[in-house]
DNA sequence: CTGTGTGCAAAGGGTTTGCAAGTAC
DNA sequence: GTACTTGCAAACCCTTTGCACACAG
């Protein structure tokens, strides 16, 4: 069985050939991937029900959504996530050359040091600069 | 001469009476501010207007933009910015209760440990929490 | 068969563009 | 007077909602 229907069935989502598609795509993507290239490339199929496809899926915790600045929303498989907790507390980094943004797994959020009066619980951090790709 | 007039002397805008009345409101806000809240201010003035007015209060250095996670895009006075550089540098925090987003200017920014390979240049932080009106 | 998922149409909201009239300097 | 600014209309794009049909289980 594929991942993507093991990834479906446990999540008790019925088996479509687009859903699989679209987690077949995020599975195999190397960076998190837009609304805009999840549609060029699934041409075949319908624009407002990837919305709803991204949001179920992003309710189950089987994918997050990235604000990385750009104004696009991108989406990136969840490590270890289920519909009642989202752990997606690790650091984004966003290519300022190719506009591609990777989950920085290997990298150990900060710990902030609160000198402000206010109570801080969660945090969103996008690093920005020139990935290893267009370093080179 | 106010200081919101001084302001715009100083970078080269013409002095009318809708981008004074911004200036003003956003002087004195104690949170950073949506264009939502500016309208409803300010409802004499053109909402198209307040578009291009923030564009160019942004392109000039006077305001920056903060993508909060909620979705509205909030504006606050740069401490040290121009139109050649924007030191965004610092810490972003929003309140999960009262919406109010504060640019945390006494919060030091964490020295990233760069273990990835990609250059870091610029980096985007926002905390999570409650702040310290929500808690009493 | 039943409930979920999909596609289409339409509506809603935010944002941008073009243009003519108004205003700062 | 000239260049910049504003207001209005229209267009554009993204996203959501409603509904009927299709399909997975």
């Amino acid at each position: 069985m594929s991942e993507s229907k093991q990834i479906l069935k446990k999540k008790n989502l019925r088996v479509t050939a687009m859903r699989q598609q679209i987690l077949d795509l995020m599975l195999n993507a190397k960076a998190a991937v837009s609304q805009k290239s999840i549609e060029s490339d699934l041409k075949e199929f319908d624009r407002i029900t990837l919305y709803r496809t991204l949001k179920s899926f992003e309710e189950k915790g089987i994918i997050h959504k990235i604000e990385d600045g750009t104004g696009l929303h991108k989406f990136a498989m969840c490590a270890d996530c289920d519909e009642h907790h989202h752990h997606d507390e690790h650091v984004h980094f966003n290519c300022n050359q190719c506009g591609d943004t990777f989950c920085l797994e290997e990298m150990e959020p900060p710990s902030f040091v609160n000198k402000t009066k206010h109570r801080i619980e969660q945090f969103n951090i996008v690093l920005k600069g020139t990935c290893e790709m267009c370093l080179n």
